[in-house]
DNA sequence: TGATCCCGCCAACGT
DNA sequence: ACGTTGGCGGGATCA
């Protein structure tokens, strides 16, 4: 088959059964000399050139490209050389020109990546196929996953509308908590504890029956989560839903946003994703497909450039692996720094969606796993409106096609690349360019100087730099003590060396509660990622020595990190010390606790974390009432919307949020998709945003208060009116969003890339003042170029220890005296390679 | 080899 | 009945 697909490839005419016996090089519809292919130049020259060595060639100019940061000029100027290089790469229709990456940068560039609500851009695939000259059904491939990013939309048959990466955010953090929920985070651990298992002990896992349970509850879970709120749309759409690509991208991103190193390896994903990896009746092929489907997605999540393609090196070999590369998800705003565009675009967006996910919200409580999920009736209610809907929007806008496809040309760079012959994927790839682009719409003064670089957009970089920070996932630390899980009251436990103490919440209903969803919901309420932060920066501020040290070590450690400091702008330099939080220090002080926390983790799932001074009793979150939450709710939003002007507090917010949310109102149907693009959050986002404005700005100029953390915090019912919560890091952090506009949105992109903690919010050094925070909000170091191209992440490394010391490890006995009932996770030797 | 993943058959849908 | 979507997995490529 595929041969007589080359064959037609290469242009002979034996191809199949093309009826039209045209000389097409795809046997789709297509037809050269199609003015739009300026990429795909050739058959005619594929076939002309014969070859010497076009691979080697197109890919060294892959690799120049790649290495300088290609202009929006520089791509245009590229193109030229490409078509040469293409000529070459003609010459053999390399399978990667076919490659779903490359053909989704194609797509991509035709689309503004932050269309503004003026151009209405719409997808028709049978254009789209023709003009990149594949066949519809790859093109399904690419806006099946798009779509479960809300990138775009479905409008009709044929028809989908473009929202680019206004939606990313919200969309994000909506998986973020579904995969919260769903505890994807034990269920990752699960696997990997079974897989360490399976190495070492042939006999499998029936070891301890601690794992059974905890199994039984995720998988009993899993089923059911195929639809965790934002799926109800595209299910709708088609009633494929469950084994849906778009179902599965969704919960892949969550795995992502979930994961502590937000490195996600395939076949831990296809486990999750099949749902029942239970006992190993890991149907072969059934795996085998999920993987290839995995492929397929992402694919497409690296060209929107969330996730790059790692290797994780264990004992076992090389694994393949995926590595987050998009925005930190926080609870609150973040990478949304367009202020007015995003608010209109996401308004559009909301308007076309919202009405029926509200409804479908309204009409099936959000988990609504069980049973009822949705019955058929229903759907076909919130169906016809959502008909209705598209119906009345689509009508006057289809004739627009055309004037999208020209308005591309007036949006810069996008179509530019469009215009862009098959180049290197990486080379399309620096289309972080748009990024860059948008941010610049974006007026953003103030950081200027510091922000040129585009660490703020997340995109590939150099890819000789070597990280010089320790990836996030050694920063993370967390002080846990996994006894007496069923404590009802919380406990603060001193965190020996960084002297943070953590209070840890342990629900006194958790264990049967596992099986219920919404108790399980606010077992995770903390994202690793907050927690984490918030952690580092304690020590940061606690132990400035160990920082330094840190520091210190992580430059004698890496040499290379250094080097890479100086490539780096100077900013970096500066704060570099206290962004990173060492690995070495990491290690040490992590590693048990790590290891604890793993345990804790995977063991009592129901444990929450708060940073101590920041104590919320579980019972008080259960006054929260729906009104309150609705506040919440649209608090959470207004910073979304308006980015600039988050209130302080939304970071905690969210969180505690979910747990009311759990708490109190278990069928809740507010879903975390409908928090966010609720119409009616939406429309109140405005005054709100206002109100938020307001307090931020009023309450300090510059720095949150503590006051309007507790404004918020009473207003949400997470504290009693009248109680005053003490500013802390953490919360004080939070505020920093809350900045002026500008400074913010810089600032928080900065965070957000911090490299150290990619996987957390950066916090700035504890005494928060003008000054500081300032200094704080100093653009990290390239991602890319801290991050390092190899890196060996010892997980379960014992303080101190090198890699070698495995006092966890089962691999000496088995059971490494791990005591019954305890979820170890062995240690092993992780290494994270790029490709 | 194993990792990737293109390709396109063909079923489930929509109209 | 036909066109649209999109599971699925054989088997070619790539590394």
């Amino acid at each position: 088959k595929t041969p007589l697909k080359q064959a037609a490839t290469s242009n002979s005419v034996l191809t199949e059964i093309q009826p039209d016996g045209q000389p097409l090089t795809t046997p789709t519809k297509p037809k050269e000399g199609l003015p739009a292919e300026p990429w795909t130049p050739t058959s005619n020259l594929k076939m002309l050139i014969s070859a010497a060595s076009p691979e080697i060639r197109s890919r060294e100019q892959r690799r120049e490209l790649l290495n300088n940061p290609n202009e929006v000029l520089q791509a245009k100027h590229n193109l030229q050389e490409h078509l040469l290089g293409e000529e070459y790469e003609k010459s053999h229709p390399s399978r990667k020109e076919k490659s779903l990456g490359l053909l989704c940068h194609k797509f991509l560039a035709r689309y503004p990546d932050y269309p503004s609500s003026a151009d209405n851009s719409y997808i028709s695939l049978d254009e789209v196929a023709e003009e990149l000259k594949v066949e519809r059904r790859r093109i399904y491939d690419i806006v099946n996953v798009l779509e479960s990013l809300h990138m775009v939309s479905r409008l009709a048959k044929n028809r989908y509308a473009w929202h680019g990466r206004h939606n990313l955010p919200k969309t994000l953090q909506a998986l973020k908590k579904v995969g919260e929920n769903n505890k994807y985070m034990q269920q990752i651990q699960l696997i990997k504890r079974r897989e360490y298992e399976h190495e070492f002990d042939l006999d499998g896992d029936s070891k301890e029956g601690m794992p059974k349970s905890i199994v039984s509850n995720k998988d009993s879970e899993m089923s059911f989560v195929e639809l965790p709120g934002m799926e109800f749309r595209a299910a709708s759409v088609n009633s494929r839903k469950d084994k849906s690509l778009r179902v599965m991208s969704q919960k892949f991103v969550m795995l992502f946003l979930v994961s502590t190193p937000q490195i996600v390896s395939l076949d831990v994903a296809a486990k999750i994703l099949i749902g029942e990896e239970q006992l190993e009746d890991l149907d072969k092929s059934k795996f085998k497909t999920k993987i290839r489907r995995l492929y397929d997605i992402a694919n497409v999540l690296s060209s929107l450039q969330l996730i790059k393609k790692v290797h994780l090196t264990e004992e076992r070999g090389r694994k393949p692996a995926f590595k987050w590369m998009g925005p930190d998800v926080l609870p609150n705003t973040q990478d949304t720094k367009l202020e007015t565009s995003s608010t209109t675009c996401s308004q559009a967006f909301s308007e076309y969606i919202s009405p029926k996910e509200q409804c479908s919200k309204n009409l099936f409580p959000s988990r609504g796993k069980q049973s009822f999920t949705r019955h058929p009736s229903l759907i076909k209610l919130v169906k016809t409106i959502e008909n209705d809907r598209r119906k009345i929007q689509s009508a006057p806008t289809s004739p627009v096609k055309r004037s999208a496809s020209t308005d591309q040309n007036l949006s810069a760079f996008p179509r530019e690349m469009a215009q862009v012959p098959a180049i290197a994927k990486h080379q399309l790839e620096g289309q972080s360019k748009k990024e860059k682009e948008n941010k610049m719409k974006l007026s953003r003064p103030a950081l200027e100087s510091h922000l040129p670089l585009p660490e703020v957009a997340p995109r590939p970089e150099p890819r000789g730099s070597t990280g010089p920070c320790q990836p996030a996932a050694l920063t993370q630390t967390l002080g846990v003590c996994p006894s007496g899980h069923t404590s009802v009251s919380p406990v603060i436990l001193p965190h020996p060396q960084t002297g943070v103490s953590y209070a840890i919440y342990l629900q006194p209903s958790q264990a049967h509660a596992v099986t219920t969803y919404s108790p399980s919901v606010m077992l995770q309420p903390l994202p690793c990622a907050n927690i984490t932060g918030i952690k580092s920066v304690n020590s940061k501020v606690l132990n400035p020595i160990t920082t330094e040290e840190g520091d210190n070590q992580i430059a004698t450690d890496d040499p290379t990190k250094s080097v890479t400091a100086k490539e780096r702008p100077p900013t970096t330099s500066e704060t570099s010390p206290q962004r990173c939080l060492k690995r070495s220090q990491a290690l040490q002080e992590i590693s048990s606790i790590k290891r604890c926390r793993r345990d804790a983790e995977s063991l009592d799932t129901h444990l929450t974390f708060f940073p101590s001074g920041y104590l919320i009793p579980l019972t008080q979150c259960s006054h929260g009432s729906k009104a309150s939450f609705s506040d919440k709710e649209k608090a959470e939003v207004c910073p979304v919307q308006h980015t600039a002007y988050g209130s302080p507090i939304t970071g905690v917010i969210p969180v505690t949020g979910s747990e009311l949310k759990a708490v109190n109102i278990p069928a809740f149907h507010i879903t975390p998709l409908n928090i966010m693009l609720s119409p009616t959050s939406i429309a109140a986002a405005p005054v709100l945003g206002n109100s938020c404005l307001n307090s931020s700005n009023t309450g300090s100029a510059q720095i949150p208060s503590s006051s309007v953390l507790n404004f918020t915090l009473q207003h949400i019912g997470l504290i009693p009116a009248g109680v005053q919560v003490p500013a802390n890091p953490f919360l004080q952090h939070m505020p920093a969003s809350s900045q002026a506009e500008n400074i913010i949105h810089s600032s928080e992109k900065m965070i957000c890339k911090h490299p150290e903690s990619r996987n957390h919010i950066y916090f700035p050094p504890f005494p928060l003042n003008e000054s500081n925070f300032l200094s704080s909000l100093q653009p990290p170091v390239p991602k890319e170029a801290q991050e390092p191209q190899k890196v060996t992440e010892n997980f379960f490394r014992t303080p101190g220890g090198p890699n070698t010391e495995t006092p966890l490890s089962a691999k000496s006995d088995g059971t490494a005296g791990t005591s019954p009932g305890t979820l170890y996770i062995p240690q092993r030797k992780l290494e994270v390679s790029e490709d």
